[in-house]
DNA sequence: CAGTGGTCTAGACCACCGC
DNA sequence: CGGTGGTCTAGACCACTGA
């Protein structure tokens, strides 16, 4: 391995093992060769192997059997994509929109550099819009890039969806953490609703297969309310 | 470590630190002792005290930070309620509903005890069910909560909310993790998918006032395909 | 520059699987 | 039983940070 390849060997090889994955090398529910195998076959270390497999455990592509074996999940194509993620976040059947705020290229602040492992000298994009459903403001949203991830924000036109997506940046795995919060009068003015009521904070950090985060989103949403059973 | 604990390490030592953050000996942004301090204050391998801070990173509760040092992410508590809070993961207006698959007390295995702060000998509540928007399977979800939580699972009916409500015990805080997965069969039996459909996996671990863990759960829902606008 | 995390190795022992 | 994954070690080099 390694050659004409700057990137970490573990990297490498779980890409081979996707390529030849996606190439039907490998049959869904067929075991890999095992992991002593791969070693020898790349010319790296074990754990060297184990990392890469656990790269394609994490993408959901393989299922270790302890015992007895590493082996394909059993699927069609490997699009572990997170598509229509945040869609959860709105009604089903209810037409999206969105309104820009802002669109701007600064300076990452401290939570920034800490949530996306920026320095303080690292630029993001910052975006920031009202998301609709069937016209109704739902989110006061703030999506927060590093630059070299979205180096021309110009060209991101209604989905930053679709513009990851086109350049092979969509996260594949997403840690989100969600409070309530009372909203302020500006917030409550935005969103449609009285000052004060409860709101939800919903932040998120999104990954690349890599491990690299590349986007860190916080938004105010409507709560939903919840007619009858809670049903938590 | 390691005395009358078989557990592995790196889950003995993740554990440990977590109980430190917990108890306040670490602050926000703060940065963690060094991998190679915390190996030798462990008595363990760097390797095994990188792999104890995964653990710690993959719950979002630390930011790696190259040629810097690991540090504390813990974003601070809210008052408010989260009422209603996996009602997110549901339409509005239709009725939820769920069938009962397993409602049991066993001994809590690795990632639990991680996850919600335990140890080998503790036991959890379990609670398996298949979630449904009027009669529709939308997901397939397992709750997990210490035993001293919810001493009389028998008391739960449809709402394990409602009854966390009753008895002062609502989680105030949560913490998310979401990710796409390719359906098995088994799942796509069950929630009347494709097999190798997306879906998502989803797990959140809920926290009290006091910081303390009380409630694991994943689950695998149906993705909500978006019609238009994937609108991330 | 010294200190940090990121990667990698060679070798070891254990727990589990299936024959 | 042999082969598998699961864990662990001690030591090494690199890339990056921050004073």
């Amino acid at each position: 391995m390694n050659m004409n390849d700057s990137s970490p060997m573990y990297l490498q090889v779980a890409r081979r093992l996707m390529d030849d994955m996606q190439a039907g090398h490998y049959r869904p529910d067929q075991a890999l060769p095992s992991e002593r195998a791969l070693s020898e076959q790349f010319g790296v270390s074990r754990v060297t192997a184990r990392k890469a497999i656990d790269q394609l455990v994490e993408q959901g592509l393989v299922v270790r059997k302890h015992g007895s074996g590493n082996y394909i999940s059993q699927r069609e194509l490997p699009l572990p994509s997170l598509s229509g993620f945040s869609a959860q976040m709105q009604q089903r059947g209810h037409a999206p929109s969105s309104t820009w705020l802002k669109r701007e290229i600064v300076l990452a602040n401290a939570e920034e550099q800490l949530s996306l492992g920026l320095t303080p000298d690292d630029r993001v994009v910052r975006l920031e819009r009202l998301r609709l459903a069937d016209g109704e403001v739902m989110a006061h949203e703030v999506a927060v890039l590093p630059l070299d991830i979205v180096p021309d924000p110009g060209a991101i036109k209604d989905s930053l969806y679709q513009y990851l997506s086109e350049h092979d940046r969509l996260p594949v795995r997403a840690l989100q953490q969600i409070r309530a919060a009372n909203a302020t009068e500006v917030l409550a003015e935005e969103l449609g609703v009285e000052v004060g009521d409860a709101v939800l904070f919903v932040t998120r950090v999104g990954y690349l297969a890599s491990g690299r985060a590349v986007e860190l989103t916080y938004a105010y949403c409507r709560s939903l309310n919840v007619a009858q059973t809670p049903s938590y």
